[in-house]
DNA sequence: GTGAAACTGCATCTATCGTACACTGTGTCG
DNA sequence: CGACACAGTGTACGATAGATGCAGTTTCAC
């Protein structure tokens, strides 16, 4: 509604005024105070308060550069997100190219973690999210995909890299995910054969951590093996 | 730490005390007023006061039953999410068993979309998101993969799970995830040319809300396709 | 120049949130 | 029957996002 185009204009940069006072901020600034805020103590701390003190502003300052928190948000998300890589250039079909577009999104993810959390849901989209799609949906272009299929594609690739980055950020930020298991597990192994088991070997082999690997190993296996079907 | 011995405790049960005025209140209940709010008006909208007022009762009356807020939200999401369906009767071994598990793990999260929202992060652990877990790991006992591995494909499934159903619920909540798509992309085209084909064929094959599915065969095929080169 | 308009940033205020604490009333056991 | 244990309430506190009104500052039009 209303909010929605305000964010519309936060993309195009506010149209600078000719009169009155210099702004002492720039709207950069403060997404990168926010950004800097999120990396080091989570998106809970971003708060309008904290925001400002960082840049020596009173917290309603804030609101003369954004029209309230949420295009904040959005701001520092797409900002964070950045660019897509460019694929055109990699050698080798789609297949490198959604290996590639995977991983560097997931190393995009795994530098800013809480954009995971402010890609969801009722949003606004930044251009930057959407040149991401574009870059991946184009890597499929040309090798016999219905355009429904391409998206679906690019939609379980993006799926996979986000909730296995965030698995993988719980991991690393709780001591092991292992550890809340054992708790509620232990007493109870009767229950659990299989996942035990499974956590075990898994151990043995330490194979952990390949887990985004693999998942994505076998996506574009699934959609190699739908080529080659259709072939 | 002392958080999470105090969830731990709520899976149990509160111990009944035998002296003093009898609770007007039951866990159960609480947690249930929870979710119809949550299912109603989604999960920000559950807060202490909302629930209690559900319940025709302070605020305060419920920190007699619930140590706070987040083990109230651990608890709602744990029944919200249920138990898992027994795969073990399905016939046909994995695949079918795996489609089974996702196709049902998706009707939950559709039915209560919030619980996308609480099973991020720092959190515990409930007894039934174990469960899930359990059963999907042990859908994939004894057709050749290592315990890791079993692992991680139990994470790619649910992970797709995870993020069709938030996209699809994102759709259907924002009239139209293409709308704000075309708010961005007006006037600009040009810089999304693979993008606009693939929604504008899409759009003609009406193949939409099969990209659950569609991801679902890529992911299980690229299993299979595993398991056969192992063969 | 000079005045007025436009703009910035701040102080103050409200509403809502989770939750700590003291208190009153009630039910049960010794 | 009386002491104790517990239930639910009222009040209070610190944080939160945001609305509003008010200074002070800058620049344009004349």
């Amino acid at each position: 509604m209303g909010t929605e185009e305000a964010t519309a204009l936060l993309w195009e940069g506010l149209a600078a005024p000719k009169r009155g006072p210099r702004p002492t901020l720039r709207l950069d600034a403060i997404a990168g105070e926010g950004i800097a805020l999120a990396d080091a103590e989570g998106i809970d701390s971003v708060t309008m308060q904290r925001v400002a003190a960082a840049l020596g502003v009173t917290k309603m300052a804030l609101y003369r550069y954004v029209p309230g928190k949420n295009e904040l948000v959005a701001l520092m998300t797409d900002i964070a997100i950045g660019e897509p890589p460019r694929l055109a250039d990699l050698e080798g079909g789609w297949r490198p190219r959604l290996y590639a577009w995977a991983l560097r999104m997931s190393e995009r993810f795994w530098r800013h973690p809480w954009t995971l959390q402010t890609t969801v849901g009722r949003r606004a989209f930044g251009p930057n999210e959407l040149d991401w799609l574009e870059e991946s949906v184009a890597a499929l272009d040309g090798i016999g995909l219905e355009g429904g299929e391409k998206l679906d594609v690019a939609a379980t690739l993006s799926g996979h890299v986000r909730s296995l980055v965030q698995q993988g950020v719980a991991r690393v930020s709780e001591d092991g995910i292992e550890g809340r298991f054992t708790a509620l597990v232990r007493g109870r192994e009767e229950r659990f054969p299989a996942l035990l088991a499974a956590m075990k070997s898994a151990e043995a082999h330490d194979s952990q951590n390949k887990a985004f690997e693999f998942g994505l190993e076998r996506i574009l296996d699934g959609v190699g093996s739908l080529l080659e079907q259709r072939a």
